[in-house]
DNA sequence: GCTGTATCGTCCACAGTGGACTATCCGGAG
DNA sequence: CTCCGGATAGTCCACTGTGGACGATACAGC
């Protein structure tokens, strides 16, 4: 039986299949390809490598330049990530600051909360495009598309979240702006 | 300047001002409350309370039954509530661990998959049914739009999941089953 | 009166976050 | 060529969050 091991260490084992990385490219690779819908900072990876290094499912190679130590999955390791990868997904937690605010309208600042609510439409917007590109670059590259089946409910969830701005209460929207 | 808290910690003082609450009603409250976007583990609140009653925050009442600690919120309590209630709203955060085993496709079992796919939309299907039924208590009993601006929120997501699952390619759709 | 369930609390190991701090290497501006 | 800023790399820590084990008490229904 594989060692069992947490979901972002189970990540950071897929992301080793391709060879030896450090634990910051190890956190760059996280941020950039499930930053979406998983969140890994870098002290949770070098913790992470150092507990799966005792249990022997990555070994450290040579330290390279800037005291870099890269990570080489071993078969052990190999194992522990299918073992991961076929266990039940654990139930999904959305934690959103915004929405905890909402929960206590009675007590919020009209004004304030105008402003606040235009400004995260904003990023939801910035992020939608963003991901829209990335789509668009995957369509063009051919990539299949099951590929890109986390990114398109980033879409979605994007695009849910900037039709729940556009339903807002009149007094709620931004001043002197009609945008759905 | 009121004592700063956490989002967390900032909840459970909204929930105080409607009259004192022992720490497992907290833990109720909160998740029948804010469940949706916010998770709150017991072991949480009673470290939060804590924390708060050596701030000032909270004052600990007399113990009931079943050794039932009842807390109230003081002056200062409300200050940091106030506080904390018009700061600015942190990043939101999505942790979807079935997202991130669709970042390793490749290595994932088809018949496994499709299974867990249709699994995880039938929970989406039951949650957005539970929203609406939600909403439609909240509409009849005549409650403002603007106290149902988060539950609307999950309406939207739980219908952009299932508008997801929805679009998945031919062969991860449950067997024998043509749902939109 | 017994029993199961709900209420209530404690404790702990593990997981996750965010920032401070340090050091090294590299490329480009001057 | 030298200096400097930014990217790469790692450590450490306090705080926050999760999940489950454990124990006790009260209540409701049989």
């Amino acid at each position: 039986m594989p060692e069992a091991v947490n979901a972002t260490a189970g990540a950071l084992l897929g992301f080793l299949r391709q060879g030896p990385l450090t634990g910051y490219q190890l956190a760059a690779q996280a941020q950039e390809r499930i930053g979406g819908y998983w969140t890994v900072t870098r002290s949770q990876v070098y913790r992470e490598l150092a507990t799966m290094a005792d249990k022997g499912l990555v070994r450290r190679g040579p330290t390279g330049a800037r005291e870099s130590q890269p990570y080489a999955l071993t078969r052990a390791g190999h194992a522990a990530f299918a073992g991961w990868l076929a266990r039940e997904p654990e139930p999904e937690n959305l934690r959103i600051p915004l929405l905890l605010r909402l929960a206590f309208i009675d007590a919020l600042d009209r004004d304030q909360l105008r402003t606040v609510l235009a400004r995260h439409r904003e990023e939801h917007a910035a992020r939608l495009t963003a991901y829209e590109q990335r789509a668009s670059a995957l369509a063009d590259a051919g990539v299949p598309e099951e590929q890109w089946l986390p990114l398109r409910f980033g879409i979605r969830y994007e695009r849910a979240a900037l039709g729940w701005f556009g339903e807002l209460p009149e007094d709620l929207r931004p001043r002197g702006d009609d945008t759905q």
